[in-house]
DNA sequence: GACTGTGAATAAGTTCACAGCT
DNA sequence: AGCTGTGAACTTATTCACAGTC
């Protein structure tokens, strides 16, 4: 089978939140151009990102919503599941913590850590809190590969240095600071505004359908 | 001028966030090759991205991190301030509203509202909460343009509501749902998990460099 | 020697245009 | 007609290879 573009996986995403909500609503089939202007993408964006998943939408009906959205899952499923540790349950963290993960994928967040004696001990959505010191014995029981940093900035670094001695092997990083790690081992700068900012970014002067620009006599 | 890449401008907010990290430590000078292992993108790529920016850089010393840094700052700060309000006071909520806004571009965020009275009131970072109620009247006296949605799914399309009949241009939705509005308002969805999920995603076979594959002969 | 800067080559991604199905 | 599917054209982004500079 040919290869997933990266930019179709990051979309796929999406697709699937958009035909889960679709699937609230009861609804049972749904076209690109619709899917299109959900999403807002382009309706031949989200065609060519579907083919990648086989042939599965109907000519002069659309796609069936329940069976595309199991394609889709099933790319995003395919692999086994990866665990994960979480640095920092501050309003972040914790926001993290509640976030729908087993909607996507296979990612499983295992154990949390925080420096804050006020916060361990407890389990946020089921997901027990530890202290710091706690962190390489639970992450070598657990088998955990991946760290998410949702720390305050000044405290990035010292956990990312805890990270890595601990041999996690891929950091996410939602803090808003660099963070210095062995090459070797990926980092994931994750930030709010970068995303968001591209809200204004995108809407530059020439979006025109190329149709609509003038046309270069060489 | 040139336009600079989309990409470029969405690597930028990762170049100056690392550039105030080696500030913190004193430095004055780096190289593409070290922000390269800083940041997980190629020195190449660096070094092409802040072509951009003009001729900033020193052969055999590196760039001048004050400098590059205000460079990348003009870029982002040209256009006038944005004002946007946050719709959700929750623990991302809260994040949002923790988040530097100020050091990354003239986004500023001028209100907050929240359906739960026990939130409204008050201030965080500054920003007074609101309930959902005021968000018409709000919104016009103070004339943001952007909303972001930071409320649990639930609710988000009711919120998504409110916001387009106040009359906001642009909507980033944290909420992991997908929201419909009139069309010409466009909707940015920011997923926790995106980001997070190419970490894996990256790490595909051929990532090799192009000198190292077998060479094909036609 | 050790950097930056950059045209050219390559790859990835998007849009167009239209075939094909029902 | 009204949809999906898809090769081809086009655009954008990345990487290579090397010239230029201190």
């Amino acid at each position: 089978m040919k290869r997933i573009p990266q930019r179709t996986i990051e979309r796929a995403l999406i697709y699937i939140r958009t035909l889960e909500g679709l699937l609230k609503d009861g609804r049972e089939k749904a076209s690109s151009g619709e899917l299109a202007s959900m999403t807002g993408f382009s309706d031949v964006q989200i065609r060519k990102d579907i083919q990648s998943f086989g042939r599965v939408g109907i000519p002069r009906v659309g796609y069936d919503i329940v069976r595309l959205k199991e394609k889709l899952e099933h790319l995003i499923l395919h692999e086994k599941e990866i665990k994960a540790v979480l640095f920092g349950v501050g309003n972040l963290g914790t926001a993290i913590l509640k976030y729908p993960w087993a909607r996507k994928g296979r990612i499983k967040i295992v154990a949390a850590f925080d420096p804050n004696p006020a916060r361990t001990g407890r389990q946020i959505n089921g997901v027990s809190i530890y202290p710091l010191s706690d962190a390489f014995s639970v992450i070598r029981k657990t088998g955990a590969e991946i760290g998410i940093v949702a720390v305050p900035e000044e405290r990035g670094q010292e956990v990312a240095d805890v990270m890595v001695s601990s041999g996690l092997k891929g950091i996410a990083n939602f803090a808003p600071c660099s963070l210095s790690v062995p090459r070797g081992i990926p980092v994931k700068n994750i930030d709010l505004s970068i995303e968001f900012m591209s809200l204004f970014f995108d809407s530059r002067p020439e979006k025109l359908p190329r149709k609509e620009r003038p046309v270069v006599i060489t």
